[in-house]
DNA sequence: CGCTTAATTAAACGATTACTGAAATGACGT
DNA sequence: ACGTCATTTCAGTAATCGTTTAATTAAGCG
């Protein structure tokens, strides 16, 4: 489960789609094309995005709109979060990181 | 940089490989093995967690002991606390979002 | 009804990855 | 020095991955 979140995201056109995502909400395939890429390539992305149950699918007419499932950053900020402790050993400064993201 | 870190850790193996270390902090190639994959195999796996960052290796005689490089963890748990606005808020949304769009 | 747009699927390819067994390295205890 | 244990390196092969071209589905528009 977990292990097939991180193969998804271990590809750099992948995780931008994510991250853009995350930044914008929701998205159509077409307006998530970076240009250099043919749109199979694209739509074999959403894929494998799909199938690790990172991105949700909504169609609207012919456009395929794709949006994060907060499920899934949510199992990554978990885990994260459960190893805390290890990372957070080595570097005092990331207190001050934790503080900010706390504080709206 | 953090695409290297989710692919090292897209596979069951590796991931196993890292969890343990950072329960147990240190441990030697040959006391990580699961039994049913062959030392070169775990070998090669230390090398690609050992090239993607997460791996650290110290030489104690004959041994190979690893422990996990607290740096890349820590880039993961950023990312994730980047993010983190969007997983929390969506959970807090979620009974709306049921109600509003997932009924089928 | 054709024509265009949006996107996915199918087929095929080269490149990379994941294993295996065999051989090599390096370090210890006698 | 010798034998041995722990681990890595060396071929080699099977499987998977990422991409492309071509064909397909589906909706909107004249």
């Amino acid at each position: 489960m977990l292990p097939d979140t991180f193969a998804a995201l271990g590809n750099a056109t992948r995780l931008a789609i994510v991250e853009r995502l995350l930044r914008e909400g929701e998205a159509a395939a077409g307006d998530l094309a970076d240009g250099t890429m043919s749109a199979p390539a694209m739509s074999h992305h959403f894929k494998v995005l799909r199938d690790a149950g990172i991105l949700e699918q909504r169609v609207d007419a012919q456009r395929r709109l794709y949006s994060v499932r907060p499920e899934a950053i949510r199992a990554i900020g978990r885990w994260s979060l459960t190893h805390r402790q290890f990372w957070e050993q080595s570097l005092d400064r990331l207190d001050q990181l934790i503080d900010k993201e706390n504080r709206p």
